[in-house]
DNA sequence: ATCGGTCCGTAAAACGTTTTAGGTCGGGAT
DNA sequence: ATCCCGACCTAAAACGTTTTACGGACCGAT
């Protein structure tokens, strides 16, 4: 269909005014280099006419597009996408900037089509998320001197902005949450080696036995695929030990998920009989039966941060490297012998 | 941080071939305009140097934005949104399209803040989800003669273009299932009154006793807001009954996961003491034990066939509206005496 | 009276493309 | 020889803004 609905341009409200068009443009970005009274006659005009700058036709000579690149993943990165995406659109808008979604092309890496977005100009700048160790868009955005915060550190973490969950802390509390109800042989499904908030939440997790005066027992750690049947399996060996645990910690709900499954299928009750906590508090924790005590990772506030951070670096261009770690919230549920 | 990176531009393109700006853009946009070795020529060092054209710039003399706008909702939409937005941009991305992610600003209505894109000229076209009976984004769209495609119906259905699930037919076909594996005392619970997809479920389940020939007794439909209190609540209400269903239909997995809850605060058993199934085949249904029997939507071809939709009036143009229904898929696990 | 300075407004250039309207050249038909 | 045409290329205009540089008017000070 043609684009039709005649828009309304910046003549438009320069004929309305009798002004020029570099005055209408002045009025509207630089009060005060206009009258009282045009500027009254101008903002009157345009209102009345319901004007607002094309895009495009700004982004050009000002240099800047007022939007921020999100790549969306392409495994589901988890639920929390939904509440992410929502916060960041929002902050970003408060400042006046909307958000371009892309994902990879097909056949091209991630990090072509991040080459690609800049190439074309289409952002000032990015959000991250889902980073890894040595993330290849890091390296890229700061080689093309890209404004970007990224959620969840990497190797180069001293020299971007980021913010992430203190996930150490998060495992730890759960750990001090057991050993407060009485809890001594504690187990952990964490996932395979290497991933940075993985290997986080086991180290807290050590340190909360520690900090307990409880020695830990390497049988009682086993790693497993962030998936309902590692979940399950792992559980499973667990459980069959010799000397099984009476509380077992996951670095993610699915993988509590699958416990409290195997559980069920050996007529065990989580929450009674063996406690289970969780981590992300994401929708299957709250609705699950029995509901699982989870480690919440506040995403608002998360989302809310790293605009924050983005938008001051654009608007300052200091690009001074900003960082938080936002602390973790244990909610506790019934899965733990919680409420 | 100033935007730095020097960027590659047309003209760069056409020093390096000593061939004129408009012959460089003639050979990368209508090949047949220029000579072989020319256009060879200016591939060669387009690629060599890495040049895109630059997205506003090609957007002003195109009358083009090559964007979609997505509106994400500010309720949280349900689980699959996810999933919605990774396939509306992949395939957006397909046809060289990126997405445009706003949300309402603060203080205003969604309706303004479409309103507002529009004015700007930020976008080609929009998707739409979660459409209500009378929409006002669809008629501020189709006053301003805004393509679009929606997900879900309206009461101006036959004027735009849609994709929407048969309800009807999903939850007819959990009703079928039930009745298969020998239930005759099937409940419901839905929605208040009043929402499109809702009223369709319902009649879907009134359609499915009538084709068994099982009258249906009012008692047994039961109304709740979507959370998993009221969910609870309902069935509560129903096993109170005098006569109490063997098995209970929901509109939606948070008001079967309640209804589960409160089975097992009964000590029953969802599955062999009372069969439950839910609606959306969202993560909880999938995670939660016993698993949740569901009908599943299918979103990426939802996702798929709305953008397919849209693409198709942008370059067509030719606005006659298009729609399909598609079908949910009955998944059945425990909760409903499945595997 | 002239000068200098402010205030207010405008014309014009610039941003990076696409597209329109020619322009030049060579060759085939007359 | 002239004319016409097609093939190839280019200059220039256009898209809708912002911004720079300047000009006129007015005013107070010399």
């Amino acid at each position: 269909m043609l684009a039709v609905s005649s828009r309304i341009t910046i003549r438009d409200v320069s004929r309305a005014t009798g002004v020029s068009v570099s005055t209408v443009s002045n009025a509207l970005n630089a009060p005060e280099r206009v009258a009282p009274e045009t500027r009254r006659k101008v903002v009157e005009a345009a209102d009345r006419l319901g004007y607002r700058p094309n895009r495009a036709a700004r982004a050009l000579p000002k240099g800047r597009t007022f939007t921020i690149g999100y790549c969306i993943p392409a495994g589901r990165d988890g639920f929390f996408l939904d509440t992410f995406l929502h916060q960041v659109t929002e902050r970003a808008s408060d400042a006046d900037m909307d958000i371009l979604l892309f994902t990879a092309h097909r056949g091209q890496t991630e990090v072509d089509t991040f080459r690609e977005i800049i190439r074309r100009g289409a952002v000032d700048g990015f959000v991250l998320s889902g980073t890894t160790h040595d993330d290849q868009r890091v390296d890229l955005l700061l080689e093309s001197r890209m404004p970007f915060v990224a959620f969840g550190r990497t190797d180069l973490g001293s020299t971007h902005s980021w913010v992430d969950v203190d996930g150490r802390a998060g495992t730890r509390a759960a750990v001090e949450h057991l050993v407060d109800t009485g809890h001594r042989r504690i187990a952990l499904i964490a996932w395979p080696e290497g991933s940075i908030s993985g290997d986080d939440r086991v180290a807290g997790f050590v340190e909360g036995l520690e900090a307990a005066g409880i020695e830990h027992d390497p049988a009682l750690l086993v790693r497993a695929e962030n998936d309902l049947a590692a979940g399950r399996e792992a559980a499973s060996h667990l459980l069959d030990a010799d000397l099984p645990p009476s509380a077992i910690v996951t670095v993610q709900d699915i993988l509590a998920a699958g416990a409290i499954a195997e559980l069920n299928r050996r007529g065990l009750r989580a929450g009674p009989d063996v406690a289970v906590t969780g981590f992300d508090d994401s929708p299957p924790a709250l609705y699950s039966t029995p509901a699982l005590t989870s480690v919440r990772q506040p995403i608002e506030e998360i989302g809310r941060t790293i605009v924050e951070f983005l938008i001051h670096d654009l608007e300052e261009g200091d690009g001074i490297p900003r960082t938080r770690l936002v602390d973790p919230e244990l909610v506790v549920r019934e899965s733990s012998g919680g409420p």
